[in-house]
DNA sequence: CGAGTTATTGACGAGAGTCAAACAACGTGG
DNA sequence: CCACGTTGTTTGACTCTCGTCAATAACTCG
């Protein structure tokens, strides 16, 4: 998911217990080997045994499922230092696949689960990834059922831009993912997303630099329009 | 979250761990007293500190959030034997009410996560709920991104078919919520929910017996008609 | 039985989807 | 370095599903 996921381990705060011992959910993943993905490429598929979990070390990574003929849904995007899967328990439930050139770290479910029954410094940041990725879920919920287009891109653009890393300058934003990859996880179609984007524009809440850069020219009035 | 949500504790079966030693997640909430919560009373306020949790011991609860002017969208029902807020950390995410006349016990959140945290036979049981949650809450992302209103609604009675104890006699469901609950749980309006569920009658895939009680006509057809 | 709530049905409109065409960005090879 | 094909994006015209508004019907509960 998207929304507010910025898992405590990434950006060099382990809460709690973790911090005292230096360990953190990262660690786990310390010893396997970096894995290039390139963009395009799929991780797992949705149905296959999760036999490993996945860390995003650089990139970023779309979890989808297909239904009927066709219709993809985005659940969520991972980016660089969170951990794909977290909350599997037996088949994978989602395809995932990089968005961008990607490296990656893989661990068995059972070695990670395992490390986090065994540790009680791990096992607190385990539970609060899961409860954060469930309340995320909900937010995403509030967005599919009751905002509209332009609700649901400010919504979107809000939450990238709140991303540490994703603003090389102040209110210049970089767009890791294509249109149809937006409409996807918005539950909108491609030329929905194109126009209210555009619409945006004109009503001078951004400004779009190229189809990977946004400047934000209003960010309260982005706010607010989020819902 | 109503979607496959079998909480295990519920009927019968507490799995692993919880099996041997006879300990589940219920049992952290024995002590409480029982409190009668009536239709459509509130057990708790979305934005104040989750001091307590809750688990249903009888009727239905639904968990909802209010968005913009009068928006509500209900991020899922708790059925008799479920637990309220088990993926909270600090403030409830959601207003819980009472869909209808309930007994509820509540324990106080930290002792809930000093009673897992402290025994290795709860903490699987813990785990597995937030994982099954979070995978509840990715499959209604999936219909509220991509499903019409007749998907939604097939899926919804799927559901609520396959929870034990829904259905009195076979084939006839009992429907706790009214209309608005169902439109306001998957992102339609009352007039819609109303229109589909009648065009499901007219399609002999179901007979509507009252506003609360549903005979199913056609099993297969309703399931191919999920997605 | 009757007032109030909840559900159904109908007529209409708006927002987003579909289909199609133009346009821009990008990479490759000549 | 430019022509060209490929892919991704934007824009336009039209359609359709679902939302809105309004009236009627069916329950519910004193």
């Amino acid at each position: 998911m998207l929304m507010q996921n910025h898992q405590a381990f990434e950006h060099g705060k382990p809460a709690g217990e973790a911090a005292k011992t230096g360990r953190s959910l990262s660690s786990v993943f310390h010893l396997s080997a970096l894995e290039p993905v390139a963009a395009g490429k799929a991780l797992c598929w949705e149905g296959d045994a999760a036999k490993h979990l996945f860390q995003v070390v650089e990139g970023v990574v779309r979890l989808q499922r297909i239904i009927g003929e066709g219709r993809r849904v985005i659940t969520g995007f991972h980016f660089a230092g969170e951990i794909v899967g977290a909350f599997l328990q037996g088949d994978f439930l989602f395809t995932a696949e990089a968005v961008t050139d990607c490296k990656i770290r893989r661990v068995s479910r059972k070695t990670f689960q395992d490390e986090v029954a065994r540790s009680d410094a791990l096992r607190p940041e385990y539970i609060a990834l899961l409860c954060h990725e469930t309340a995320a879920a909900h937010d995403q919920m509030v967005l599919l059922s009751k905002k509209n287009a332009e609700e649901r891109l400010c919504s979107f653009i809000a939450t990238l831009a709140a991303r540490p890393g994703a603003q090389p300058r102040p209110g210049l934003l970089r767009v890791p993912m294509n249109r149809q990859d937006i409409a996807d996880y918005l539950g909108l179609t491609i030329e929905t997303v194109s126009r209210t984007l555009t619409q945006l524009e004109r009503d001078r809440v951004i400004a779009l630099l190229s189809t990977r850069e946004i400047r934000l020219c209003n960010r309260d009035l982005l706010e607010d329009m989020t819902c």
